[in-house]
DNA sequence: TCTGGGGTCCTAGGACCC
DNA sequence: TCTGGGGTCCTAGGACCC
């Protein structure tokens, strides 16, 4: 490797006039997304403390900085902090799916304008990487400015953005832009060796891109307690001590060696999964059979969606625990699965095993605060569709699908569904702080007297 | 009775991300 | 009393084959 970077060198002083070729990656995040989405429909809250609910209204799952400053804490019950909210009048909401995912998009586009369509890596609903023009070092803090400014004033999102030429040091800038937002001015760019020493000496390892819960302490313990530390060990010792190659690549990245690509987007999705806790436990077999019955609806539309179909599907209950010292996330999961005749994407050949899968599952007595279905084996759907040797009646199934799918679509809120899902949703989730879906439904738009 | 080595495919499980 | 949902990638180890 450092035979190379010298061959690149030496070719650099032979052709003095020819520029080196940079290539930068951003890492664009808007700041406190489901957050910033309430508050564009709510000006009144705009310096006010703001928390938004997962599903269930189980845990906060995001935080305005306002939240921030009077202790509530991410990813916490939203029951232990219901004090602490109260008590400065924090503004509550339960997750709003449609409005963020609307918002989400606006945001994503305004990027693929600026940038082009093929620069950009959708990587979450509230973060892309971005690949930047070619461009002198000093014009890369404006350009990021540039960036910045143009989503707030397009969407009302703001953002932050860091630069870097590796995505893992990227997100490194990006999380210091963010520690400081006054200063930075939500915007950290570490192109030289020296700004990236200082970076990650003062960034701990359970910031950093890559480490989770279990490696943070494994390595606190072995004496590694900053970003620099870890940048500073062999590759060899990563690959034995950090998970083989994902190892090996974090730390390469860290010393700016590029080895997380870019992802082609709309990649097609090896596994489909719909997971829901339900509203409040549930006993009853029958409700479990529902419950997995819509699941299963839902996962076939997200399969037809991309024009794949399955042939396996696994579907899991997780009893609810006795006791409750135990840790809550590993509570025992119960699960099996069948692989199916042939793949499909109908969603009645679907439901059918899934809902006997649960038979086996069930245990009569017991009851149950989760479930969920997963489709996996996923081919295209072309591979099985239009088939001549198949009566027509399977093929007409097709276009039922494509009719209720348009028709779901347009008219929302599973207008048609299978007799299967139920009528009653005694599972169904909590949802008691929703906000209105302004941006795609007209009966919720926003009202100006 | 003696009884190798290398390859592939699959699954389960562990780690990570937001 | 009350703790989300949806993904990815990687490795180890077993089954099977020649």
């Amino acid at each position: 490797m450092s035979d190379l970077s010298a061959l690149a060198g030496a070719t650099n002083t032979l052709f003095e006039n020819v520029p080196v070729r940079k290539s930068f990656k951003a890492i664009v995040d808007c700041n406190n997304f489901y957050c910033s989405c309430e508050r564009l429909f709510r000006p009144d809250l705009k310096y006010k403390p703001v928390v938004v609910l997962s599903n269930n209204d189980g845990c906060i799952v995001s935080r305005s900085d306002e939240a921030k400053t009077i202790g509530v804490e991410m990813a916490g019950p939203y029951f232990k902090a219901k004090p602490l909210i109260q008590k400065h009048d924090v503004a509550v909401f339960s997750s709003n799916y449609n409005l963020y995912g609307d918002l989400s998009w606006r945001v994503m586009e305004t990027l693929r304008m600026m940038l082009g369509a093929s620069n950009v890596e959708v990587y979450s609903v509230d973060e892309a990487f971005v690949d930047l023009p070619e461009m002198d070092e000093k014009e890369v803090l404006d350009y990021a400015l540039h960036i910045r400014y143009t989503i707030e004033q397009w969407t009302g999102i703001s953002v932050s953005v860091g630069v870097a030429p590796t995505k893992t040091l990227a997100k490194a800038a990006n999380y210091m832009a963010k520690e400081n937002k006054r200063a930075s001015n939500c915007v950290k760019v570490l192109l030289l060796p020296e700004q990236q020493r200082q970076a990650l000496q003062s960034i701990r390892i359970s910031n950093l891109w890559g480490v989770g819960g279990a490696y943070a302490n494994k390595l606190i313990n072995m004496g590694i307690t900053s970003a620099w530390e870890l940048r500073n060990m062999s590759v060899e010792w990563a690959y034995k001590n950090l998970g083989g190659v994902t190892g090996v690549r974090l730390i390469k990245e860290l010393r700016g060696e590029p080895c997380i690509d870019m992802k082609e987007q709309l990649a097609i999705k090896k596994m489909i999964a719909t997971t829901r806790m339900f509203g409040s436990p549930v006993n009853n077999i029958s409700d479990i059979k529902e419950a997995v019955a819509t699941y299963t609806s839902r996962a076939a539309e997200k399969l037809r969606r991309q024009r794949s179909a399955a042939n396996t599907i696994s579907v899991f209950i997780v009893p609810k625990e006795q006791d409750h010292s135990v840790d809550f996330h590993h509570g025992p999961t119960i699960s099996t699965y069948t692989i199916l005749p042939a793949a499909t994407s109908i969603t009645h050949e679907l439901i059918k095993p899934a809902v006997q899968l649960v038979d086996q599952l069930y245990e009569a007595g017991k009851s149950y605060k989760k479930a969920g279905v997963m489709l996996s084996g996923l081919v295209p759907e072309t591979a099985i569709q239009g088939n001549l040797f198949v009566p027509e009646t399977q093929n007409r199934n097709r276009y039922l699908m494509d009719m209720m799918d348009n028709i779901n679509f347009s008219m929302r809120d599973d207008i048609l569904k299978f007799a299967a899902s139920g009528t009653h949703k005694n599972w169904k989730m909590r949802q008691e702080l929703r906000s209105r879906r302004y941006t795609t439904r007209w009966e919720e738009m926003f009202e100006v007297k």
